[in-house]
DNA sequence: ACACTAACCTGCAAGC
DNA sequence: TGCTTGCAGGTTAGTG
């Protein structure tokens, strides 16, 4: 769920039931999440009205009268726009209730996500990367960034300080996409491969967003059909199947603890 | 500054 | 069937 495109979806599914509403209350049954929700947040949020919603990197944050609300789905989260009354689920743990008897309620099994509130800018969103559907996000970044690293590219475009929402599996189809190889040297790429890495980051990112449409529809109506993205992955996935244009077995490879999968043959 | 690892946590699939 | 192992869309903290 929580690519960057993911996140994008959802706050566009959710921003219409939440954007000018006021809240009523939150309920936090688990506060136990990346870092613990910020203590006595009840207080500081009830009563206020929700200004605006916006998106940076990976997080969503909810703009208030006084201070936001900032929040990560980490690996597994989601958000959904429930009634008041509906039943708790499994890893539900945080319930945002609204005056106008609907509720944003957040789920993540895995607890890797997070739900803060501030009054000052927060610090999770200081030393960011450029967001990668933005002019100042380009192959000249790319390849200013990079040169002297040895890292391998692949951890290197997902790294936040250099370019933000830049995820395992897109990162994965980018590369494959570019002909470059994941573990190739960060440094050791020229600018021409690093302009066409940057589209195709921007063009898988771009694509993927236009189809959340559908993921859209589910968050709000919560019927937790799966992405439908996932249809045209042409690597992530995929190892030991045939590549989509040579036909050679893709092969698997670990790099900064992510599997990679790419083709011998496309890649370089 | 950089490269790399462990850690946070639950669910699920594969292997025995 | 049941147990063990490893892996999963992310990010930070800690180590050299």
């Amino acid at each position: 769920m929580p690519e960057l495109p993911e996140v994008e979806t959802t706050l566009r599914g959710v921003t219409p039931w939440l954007k000018g509403a006021k809240i009523a209350a939150i309920a936090v049954r688990q506060p136990s999440l990346r870092w613990p929700v910020t203590p006595g947040i009840e207080h500081q949020v009830a009563g206020q009205t929700i200004v605006d919603l916006s998106r940076r990197a990976k997080y969503l944050c909810i703009h208030l009268q006084r201070g936001s609300m900032l929040i990560h789905l980490g690996m597994s989260g989601s958000l959904r726009i429930v009634s008041a009354g509906d039943e708790w689920r499994k890893h539900d743990h945080i319930e945002l209730q609204l005056t106008s008897g609907r509720s944003l309620r957040y789920h993540d099994p895995r607890r890797f996500g997070s739900w803060l509130w501030s009054e000052q800018a927060h610090w999770q969103l200081q030393n960011l990367g450029p967001e990668p559907l933005t002019e100042y996000f380009d192959g000249e970044h790319l390849y200013a960034l990079s040169r002297g690293r040895k890292v391998a590219v692949k951890p290197f475009v997902m790294t936040n300080a250099i370019v933000v929402g830049v995820g395992n599996i897109y990162a994965s189809e980018a590369l494959f996409m570019t002909g470059i190889r994941p573990d190739r040297s960060a440094g050791r790429i020229a600018l021409a491969r690093y302009q066409q890495l940057a589209t195709n980051i921007k063009s898988v990112l771009t694509r993927a967003i236009e189809q959340g449409g559908t993921t859209l529809r589910d968050f709000v109506n919560s019927s937790g059909a799966p992405g439908y993205f996932q249809q045209q992955l042409l690597v992530y996935g995929r190892a030991g199947q045939n590549c989509l244009v040579c036909h050679t077995t893709l092969r698997e490879q670990r790099l900064g603890q992510r599997s990679s999968v790419y083709c011998i043959e496309c890649q370089r």
